[in-house]
DNA sequence: TCGTCTTAAACTCGCGCACA
DNA sequence: TGTGCGCGAGTTTAAGACGA
């Protein structure tokens, strides 16, 4: 609330009957006009009118002001009003099945879908259900019926018959859009500082003559730039940003595309920690420690045992985007068009295409990653280590591709 | 009680549209 | 053409949960 003019004086506090004014005025004016009356008259019978109807609304103007000077009053501003919690649904014609708010909101469909399977969906999402609609290419269909898969994996047993139903879309896309704002604001915000801990950069230039106050200005800044913009793919010749050959995705920081090194880079598997366990855990996944904060992390509510391929994927393209020049995360990059979404489908198909082919790189991959990243569960999911009641979604997720 | 974390919801901004 | 409004997306912050 906010429209009343705070320039204004306050509006007058008495409170005059003016529709009973306005009325006997306007009907002693109308009743006064007769056949008898000269033009003269009919005129300024008709400026009287047309006065009283003026009065009558900057006077109603003036009440629809006191009305909202009152309405600020009512609220304090240096306080926030909080509705209640998952007021998105309130009011939806259709209920949550057997489930109240708060137990859908636990359960957490979207959230989980971003951290594991997938930053977008291909399916049809927010409006009026989830479901694979009919048309589009092979290859689309393909992934639709492989995402509603995944979903259907993922989700708590009580949940999967409503899959299809309104409020569960609307859950679904609220969960996934949320996930996505949080985790963008993570990384570039408050997980910056211990994402970059350790990480190269390069020493700005000196030149001669040059003090060491330069090393703050512009010129340098640009050189950063430069430098990460390389780092995530930027190749000159081309004028475009490569698909894999991508320092940031190699361990060894290799420009040239190599299946023994690639997704292994440090900031994937600590993006990847920050995500499900806070801000903390990146400064230790590199040592092979699990930390395990306090408070009830992503990790705890989802019982995640081990790593995925979505997971590679979406930390792939999270380290893209970090160090990119776009300042918000979408589908397309704001300022680079860097396309997100083609790029996660497409590593997230060359890890299944790995899997599922049985080959050694994506076999050791995510021993590489199960190691760091859940060193108490002594090894990799996939090579038969740690097991645990969450199922075989990667299982699944390699017939997809077989 | 305090620190850390998640999350709901207010806040902010930009865009498109309708209307005078 | 300017203005106001509604909407959506991203950002920020308050509230609540949890464990030591």
């Amino acid at each position: 609330m906010s429209q009343s003019n705070s320039s204004q004086s306050p509006s007058p506090r008495s409170t005059p009957d003016l529709d009973a004014d306005y009325g006997a005025q306007m009907k002693d004016l109308l009743l006064s006009i007769s056949p008898e009356m000269s033009v003269q008259q009919l005129g300024e019978t008709r400026q009287k009118i047309l006065a009283l109807v003026s009065d009558h609304d900057e006077t109603v103007t003036g009440l629809k002001r006191r009305l909202v000077d009152v309405e600020n009053e009512a609220n304090n501003p240096s306080k926030r009003t909080r509705r209640s919690r998952n007021h998105r649904t309130e009011g939806m014609e259709e209920p949550a099945g057997d489930f109240t708010p708060e137990e859908l909101e636990s359960a957490g469909p979207g959230r989980k879908m971003v951290i594991l399977c997938a930053l977008w969906l291909a399916v049809g999402e927010g409006g009026d259900t989830v479901s694979a609609p009919p048309g589009g290419s092979k290859d689309e269909n393909d992934e639709r019926q492989g995402q509603l898969r995944e979903l259907d994996n993922i989700m708590p047993v009580e949940l999967r018959p409503f899959m299809k139903r309104g409020w569960f879309a609307q859950a679904l896309a609220d969960g996934m859009k949320s996930q996505l704002a949080n985790t963008a604001y993570r990384l570039r915000k408050d997980g910056l500082a211990n994402l970059v801990d350790g990480l190269k950069v390069p020493k700005p230039a000196r030149r001669h003559n040059a003090s060491p106050r330069r090393c703050h200005q512009p010129g340098h800044i640009r050189t950063a730039l430069d430098y990460f913009k390389r780092r995530i793919g930027w190749i000159d010749d081309t004028g475009k940003y490569s698909f894999f050959n991508i320092p940031f995705l190699h361990a060894n920081e290799t420009s040239k595309l190599d299946y023994n090194q690639l997704f292994r880079h440090p900031l994937l598997l600590k993006i990847w920690s920050c995500i499900i366990r806070g801000i903390v855990a990146p400064t230790h996944v590199m040592k092979k420690k699990a930390v395990h904060p306090r408070a009830s992390t992503m990790q705890r509510i989802f019982n995640i045992q081990y790593t995925t391929p979505g997971a590679i994927a979406a930390s792939a393209v999270w380290v893209v985007w970090m160090f990119s020049a776009d300042e918000t995360f979408a589908d397309t990059g704001d300022v680079t068009d860097i396309n997100y979404y083609e790029r996660f489908n497409l590593y997230l198909e060359k890890i299944l295409e790995g899997l599922g082919h049985r080959q050694l790189w994506a076999w050791e991959l995510f021993q590489y990653w199960d190691e760091h990243l859940f060193p108490e569960l002594n090894g990799s999911h996939s090579g038969g280590g740690a097991v645990n009641r969450d199922d075989d979604q990667r299982e699944e997720l390699c017939r997809r591709r077989v």
